[in-house]
DNA sequence: CGCTTGACCTAG
DNA sequence: TGAGCTAGGTCAAGCG
């Protein structure tokens, strides 16, 4: 439709939210805290001829509808891509885009580092255009000054040169998200505050797509000199910190203690520096920050980001810990990396329950009140006392049945689910809710798994047992064996009382309405439809003639 | 039972 | 056709 652009908000979703599930009535959950039966197109109308209240809750709707518009335009007019392009396609055509529009508009003719990738890119001049072929600088007459040699070896010449056209988007996006950063701080209200964040994301991303661009090996125009030049850039500059700052924050140099590097990734340290209030490591921080990025050449800047106290580290990518950076005496929030809390392939039951106890642990300091609590949740669990929505599993089918090499859960319940209802079966793409029920000893989980819904149609025993053993166990023990060790960790919440209750209870269907995708049945020609389809697809039936199911079965 | 591989998802 | 990148943890399946 010329003049017309397609913004569909389900694209919109997927691609900006990590969501356990997409359904309507789970995003319209997750968005608006109430679930909508039955709401199709036709409710618009009477939202908007109904009450104050009816026309409010239109209102926010549009309204969030209308700021994701408004940051699909920024990024549009920053990138130099057509709206659509943003929803239909990825990476890559906005870097190309950016680049066509650098080389028409310059006279070219043919405690992390802030956005390190970029910036080294900015640094150090790395380009298509800077880049000089091996020997071609003695070709051309270059002196040492000219051109710099990068940790793998190749050569780029200087700004002085010739100025890179990388260099110059990315100085035109983080500018931009300078921008966006400003006027997020002036801004008071928590909705536009929330957009602005959103915008300052998005720009930050696609200044670091730019490294991606030129690794991409199956893209438009990769260029592994650049991209490996910045990856070991960066490698030598986190080594170099943790040297500079273990050699100046010593009890020799006057400080309290010897200050020691104790993780680091990509682009930022982690600093133990044995002082005792958050304050004092938070002058330390900023100061070392300060002190480190005037080793490093500009724009390069090594930025205090946040002191963590208390900190769980529990492996690489994976840390909890109180997050305290705008103020030293209350911190910001607890912040989870990597964890299950944090992991859409864990149940619900698992998320809930490691982040209470680590809430009981960090913010309360009562690792026996977070000890207890665990008890009481696995006795919940044994005596089937915990609702059948906390023990939904979901993951993602990322190709076709064929495609898999080996078996697994949700994989086999969607061929199961397609063999009983094709049109409500799971889609490649789509992420399947699952549970693990009863079954004969020994048996795998991938022939264990079944549809949540189906479960509670039809009065299946769960495997709680298998909650147990196969989904909290190791969670529960990774944060409690730094506290407890590991015999004691291991004795105190897996044996004992609290694992041998069993008895029977029933579950209740309400947590579950978010999985259900609602289909409607055609009294014409018995052909199974979405619920928001105004026609049958097959005999052109209107939606008058549809008989409703709740669940698809 | 221990090891490798494949799959998923996250950190950055 | 068109698809940003790499590193890494965890788990289940599958093998010997």
């Amino acid at each position: 439709m010329e003049g017309r652009v397609q913004f569909d908000l389900l694209q919109v979703l997927l691609r900006d939210y990590k969501l356990r599930s997409y359904t309507l009535n789970a995003v319209s959950f997750h968005f608006l805290q109430e679930q909508k039966e039955d709401v199709q197109h036709s409710i618009i109308t009477d939202l908007q001829n109904g009450n104050e209240q009816t026309r409010r809750r239109l209102a926010v709707y549009c309204l969030k509808d209308l700021m994701c518009v408004i940051n699909y335009m920024e990024m549009a007019r920053v990138t130099g891509v057509p709206l659509t392009y943003l929803l239909s396609r990825g990476q890559q055509i906005k870097v190309v885009s950016q680049l066509l529009r650098q080389v028409l508009q310059s006279s070219h003719c043919h405690a992390g580092f802030s956005s390190l990738y970029p910036s080294i890119m900015m640094a150090h001049n790395l380009c298509y255009t800077t880049l000089l072929q091996r020997g071609s600088a003695e070709k051309l007459g270059l002196s040492s000054e000219d051109f710099i040699k990068t940790p793998t070896g190749d050569m780029f010449v200087k700004s002085s040169v010739r100025k890179g056209l990388l260099p110059e988007i990315l100085e035109n996006l983080l500018s931009a998200r300078k921008r966006a950063k400003t006027e997020l701080k002036k801004e008071t209200d928590p909705f536009k505050k929330q957009v602005l964040d959103g915008r300052q994301l998005a720009l930050k991303i696609s200044a670091n797509s730019v490294y991606g661009f030129t690794g991409a090996q199956v893209g438009k125009l990769p260029c592994l000199e650049i991209s490996q030049s910045v990856t070991g850039f960066g490698r030598q500059m986190i080594e170099k910190t943790k040297q500079l700052v273990e050699s100046k924050y010593t009890i020799a140099n006057g400080y309290e203690a010897d200050a020691k590097v104790i993780y680091g990734d990509t682009d930022s340290v982690m600093v133990k520096l044995g002082v005792a209030t958050v304050r004092e490591a938070m002058d330390i921080g900023r100061e070392a920050a300060e002190w480190v990025s005037s080793h490093f050449t500009q724009p390069i800047k090594l930025e205090f980001e946040k002191v963590y106290f208390p900190y769980l580290l529990i492996n690489k990518k994976r840390y909890a810990g109180l997050y305290f950076s705008s103020s030293a005496d209350t911190h910001d929030k607890m912040d989870c990396k990597g964890i299950e809390t944090v992991r859409r392939d864990n149940c619900p039951l698992v998320a809930n329950l490691i982040n209470t106890c680590l809430q009981k642990i960090l913010i309360d300091r009562d690792p026996q009140g977070a000890v207890d609590h665990a008890k009481e949740v696995i006795s919940d669990l044994l005596c089937n006392r915990i609702d059948i929505s906390q023990l939904v599993i979901t993951k993602e089918l990322t190709r076709t049945a064929q495609e898999y090499a080996g078996k697994q859960a949700h994989v086999e319940l969607a061929e199961r689910m397609r063999k009983r209802d094709a049109g409500s079966a799971p889609n490649l793409g789509d992420r399947v809710p699952y549970v693990i029920i009863k079954a004969a000893k020994g048996a795998a989980a991938y022939m264990k798994s079944e549809d949540p819904i189906y479960v509670l149609e039809n009065n299946i025993p769960i495997d709680t047992q298998y909650y147990l053993d196969q989904q909290l166990a190791k969670p529960l023990l990774r944060i409690f064996e730094p506290i407890l060790g590991e015999t004691k960790a291991e004795s105190i919440l897996l044996k004992g009382d609290h694992t041998r209750c069993k008895t029977v209870l029933t579950s209740k269907v309400g947590g579950l309405m978010a999985f259900a995708q609602k289909r409607s049945t055609c009294i014409g020609c018995k052909a199974v439809l979405k619920t928001d389809v105004a026609v049958c697809d097959f005999c052109k039936k209107k939606e008058s003639n549809f008989t409703r199911r709740r669940f698809s079965t």
